[in-house]
DNA sequence: ATTGCCGGGCG
DNA sequence: CGCCCGGCAAT
């Protein structure tokens, strides 16, 4: 019973499209880790089968990241492997207040123990702390393309219930819980943790956490006046970074303040923008479907993807905004020189984002019919 | 067929 | 201005 890298690729996949849009979505293969998901919404949760690799999806009520992102074990590592029997994924993922998106859960007609798992095996115990979730890193390092990079392992955020903020858990803590394995990260000496944000085209980059929440809160959630309170949304847009001080500049470069999101340029087809490390945990898999290509695409940019922009009106205009003091000559626009029409941003704006049911929810732009000022190409 | 949005109309 | 929509282009 191994499952092959790329199998389990596609499940991710496959389950993400079957989820909304605006989600977290996390992998792990703990069972405790399902049983900590479960005990958390017990009520939201789905489970997905399919060959021999069976998941959850846990649905969240309010946008929130629910733990790291843990990318799937490479398919084959020893043989240790046997008594794993069974790969359970666990999805974790937040989505929109109302978003009983997936409306049906994603199972396969076929299967007959999904009902008696969930039940047998995973009993809601009310001893959250009992169980956290863990990075199951494979234990094995002769795999070169382990999963974690900096990006996932860093996106991550403690648990927390949108009502009450602690829940027995608190970041610090959870953020060493994390990583079960000893972390041999002492890293040296110069290591220092930054945040940045991740709103498309900021990239800014700040030392505390405090700083880059309000950061966000003000600037682009554009919540001014009540500029310490927190929902903890802000938690959407940024993420931790690590950089090594000797080598700032480095370190900054490489997080250039362009978009951190699969914003590429659309004049270029390059979609390699995004560099190895970033894209890593791609697990050695030549022959991605179309698929699940999408997924670790999804699982790692999530945190953009779903960061609904509440951009105040007077950020951009719209159109071309951006340089109103370029000096009248030589201002041939660098832009594709005869693209009479912009490109027609990719990614989804509110239509496709909210749908035509909860038109009151788009941005006026959308509404009005105008290039989207909520997510921004 | 659907989606993004420019250009233009109306109050 | 704010608001809406015809219609086109890109998907």
């Amino acid at each position: 019973m191994t499952f092959p890298a790329f199998q389990q690729e596609d499940v991710k996949s496959d389950i993400i499209q079957k989820l909304p849009e605006q989600q977290l979505l996390l992998f792990t293969t703990k069972e405790e880790d399902l049983k900590t998901a479960e005990t958390k919404k017990p009520n939201r949760v789905h489970e997905y089968e399919k060959e021999n690799t069976r998941s959850i999806c846990l649905l969240e009520q309010k946008r929130k990241v629910v733990s790291s992102n843990i990318d799937v074990p490479p398919a084959r590592k020893s043989s240790e492997e046997l008594d794993m029997d069974k790969v359970t994924a666990a999805m974790v993922l937040t989505s929109l207040s109302t978003s009983p998106l997936v409306r049906s859960p994603p199972i396969r007609p076929n299967e007959s123990l999904n009902g008696s798992w969930k039940e047998g095996g995973f009993v809601p115990s009310s001893t959250s702390s009992s169980g956290y979730w863990s990075w199951n890193a494979p234990s094995d390092q002769s795999n070169p393309s382990t999963p974690s990079p900096p990006l996932s392992a860093d996106s991550f955020k403690a648990f927390r219930t949108p009502s009450q903020p602690d829940d027995g858990i608190d970041e610090a803590e959870t953020s060493n819980l994390l990583f079960d394995e000893p972390i041999p990260r002492k890293r040296k000496n110069s290591m220092k943790v930054m945040f940045k944000c991740l709103w498309k085209n900021c990239g800014k980059v700040l030392s505390t956490a405090a700083g880059i929440q309000k950061h966000i809160r003000t600037i682009h959630l554009g919540r001014v006046g009540e500029s310490d309170y927190s929902d903890g949304e802000e938690d959407f847009y940024y993420t931790e970074i690590r950089l090594n001080t000797d080598s700032v500049a480095d370190g900054l470069s490489s997080l250039s303040p362009v978009s951190p999101s699969l914003a590429s340029p659309p004049s270029f087809p390059a979609q390699d923008a995004i560099r190895p490390e970033t894209s890593c945990a791609k697990t050695e898999t030549k022959l991605m479907t179309p698929l699940s290509r999408s997924a670790p695409t999804n699982l790692y940019l999530v945190h953009t993807d779903h960061a609904y922009q509440v951009s105040p009106t007077h950020n951009r205009p719209a159109g071309s905004g951006e340089q109103k003091q370029s000096h009248t000559v030589l201002s041939s626009p660098p832009r594709v020189a005869f693209g009479l029409r912009k490109p027609r941003g990719e990614g989804k704006k509110c239509r496709k984002v909210y749908g035509m049911e909860n038109r009151d929810m788009w941005c006026t732009a959308c509404r009005w019919k105008k290039a989207c000022q909520r997510f921004i190409d």
